[in-house]
DNA sequence: TATGAATGAGGTTTCATTCAT
DNA sequence: TATGAATGAAACCTCATTCAT
């Protein structure tokens, strides 16, 4: 890690030049190889993916992979590690309440939605979903670092909510499960049905928060 | 064991055991197949699942799967296929509605999350998502079969519902999803994340419902 | 085992007809293989050995051998029991002492160079002493059904010797290795020197054990 | 470690240190190399010895193993010509015989014993024994440079032992293998079975010395 | 001269599928 | 029909060797 900065200190300025000593393209390759993996894994599965096939794909030979992972299985879960790590950077970002709790969650849930769904970010939600009880280690760790504090943060606001008057059902406090179901059936939905029936899932977040703070007056 | 019996019990007459001729033991052996086949299927998904498992856990001999199924793949399809069909069944012998919606509602995913949450039903589900992606087969069928017939009656309810005045959100209509998003959530929390926070699922569905039928008066 | 006897009773006389049920078969294969193993093992030692190669030398395909032999190692230490069981036998086959001491011992370490000197047997001892430290159940097999069973026979012909005066030195009994030592090394002697210096073992011998009972008078 | 100043030492004047100039140190690293692979080779032979384990044993990296060796065959080689070396110069470096025979030969088979029983020096004869025939060159150089000489050199006492009276079996001059024997076989019993029966190897060459000089009256 | 990341051939092992019995 | 021994393609993983720095 600190030898990122020991050969070549970049020099001040300039920089731009050799812009890539041995330690910066390690780690490169290393991302080549949790971009490929995880594009394979998503594709696949985890034991149907062959490491073959994510070396050539992240453009490296079959024994590189083994300098950065110690097997198939440490692979899968430090790669999901690595893929989540930036989500839970994400939420721990998150602005301070401003405005009603309902505009706070539709622009919330909204930005989730189009960032999640359709895209490798659901996929990867999928591919928990499917190897998580293989991998508890993997299940516990997007229990610990997203389901947690995603459940917790709804919680807040559930009880914002509540406090504000904005929410009139007391208990769905105990259940920020049913603030994210909608999302989470819009992500597999996609990925099982979309070709036979699509589903705007904006539209039918929109209904949901109506469900759970009453129709809006004007809008 | 208990084999050696086996190879002529028909010795006698000529129709002595009607029930127990070989086209019947084929259908026994055949179902023996399919409940091993799934369990294993669930336990360790498609790619992960030996043959010798599903054989031995059947008490059939490796060769013999091959007398019932084509191949893996087959296997899986027609598995799930076989599956499936009494849940098609049930969904179809649905009494008459009777009584109130919600009612009606609560009694039926009542009964839902009590056969399907924490059993092997629900783990198909989860297989489902889980490979669906790879066997576009099988999600069509599970699409055409379960979820396109599970969405019509919903639909049907919701606007039974609205016409009685019970449920105020018009809307609901176009989103059965929503109706059922808490059931899905639940079935995948537990057998996910039951080890760090068990989910009463029961109680999250009232919760659900009162926020689709409003919160019920006096019970 | 039993099985053996099992499909095909051999139907009386006429005999060499089928000659070859499955549980026969698989013997016959089994036994491919360890002589194959053998071999390989012997030219290259265990690790430079090629599984491919055993395979292909027995005539069987890569996987079979793992039918019958849980992976290389246990392959490995398997074998050299296998080998070494009737040897052990023939230790113990032998027959009551009569004659001389000195006729004894010459004759049965006569008939041991005659079978082991430059002989396959001869290169399982050195395999043994080259491998035995990576495989310490291997060694101590070894010691337990030979080293030490024909220890304790040398100890007790050394012991018939003292006792009928053909033997001075009597503290031999203490140490019948040197009995064997000799032997031993015309063993290794042959495999590494043979050609530059062949050494002819039992004219050695013969001086040996003159060493050891005092020159013949006549002879 | 220590390495930060060792990348130019000479700095001040120019040859401010003969003794430290690059070829000492090369040979250093050559040194620090032989010692490694010595110990890996013994303790897993040949084959299953990694680079990676002597570059790590010996502090250097992988690479810098083949800027003194051609490849790991040749490194074997060489390493066992390096370490014979001076065993060769210890046999030349003898004393002239003053004394008897059997104390001469009891003082070096004892020196030899002390030296190498249970040393690395012991299993390095072992080592030889075990890939010989693999390397037979190594065999080779063995034989002419250690074995031919040593038996030249037992030859020569044996018969000063015959000329003076001391040694009775006079063709015993023919095989001086059978003085080493009992040395020999120590080695091998030592690291093989050492911790089922040890054994005295002192004494059972004293009682050796005993068969072909006769018993020590006095002493 | 020294490094160690990268390579890829080659090894062991697994397992879906076949087929003689 | 049923069996299960046999097959061999293909997977994971190792490690001697190279080479840019």
């Amino acid at each position: 890690m600190a030898k990122a900065a020991t050969h070549k200190p970049e020099a001040g300025g300039e920089a731009s030049a050799p812009a890539s000593n041995r330690a910066t393209r390690a780690a490169e390759r290393r991302n080549a190889i949790v971009e490929a993996a995880m594009e394979e894994f998503i594709a696949r599965g985890f034991a149907a993916t062959r490491l073959d096939d994510i070396a050539k794909r992240a453009g490296v030979a079959k024994g590189t992979i083994y300098l950065h992972f110690k097997d198939k299985e440490s692979m899968f879960e430090e790669l999901v590690r690595t893929v989540i790590v930036p989500v839970v950077a994400r939420l721990n970002a998150l602005p301070p309440p401003t405005g009603s709790v309902r505009d706070l969650i539709e622009t919330f849930a909204g930005n989730f939605l189009k960032e999640v769904i359709g895209t490798r970010r659901g996929d990867l939600v999928r591919l928990i979903v499917a190897e998580g009880p293989r991998f508890p280690s993997v299940a516990d760790f997007y229990y610990r670092e997203v389901v947690s504090r995603g459940m917790a943060g709804m919680r807040a606001l559930i009880e914002l909510g509540i406090a504000r008057g904005e929410i009139r059902e007391k208990d769905l406090a105990r259940y920020p499960q049913i603030l994210i179901a909608p999302a989470m059936i819009a992500v597999i939905w996609q990925s099982l049905f979309a070709r036979h029936a699509p589903l705007d899932a904006q539209d039918m977040l929109r209904v949901h928060l109506d469900l759970i703070f009453g129709e809006r007056s004007t809008t």
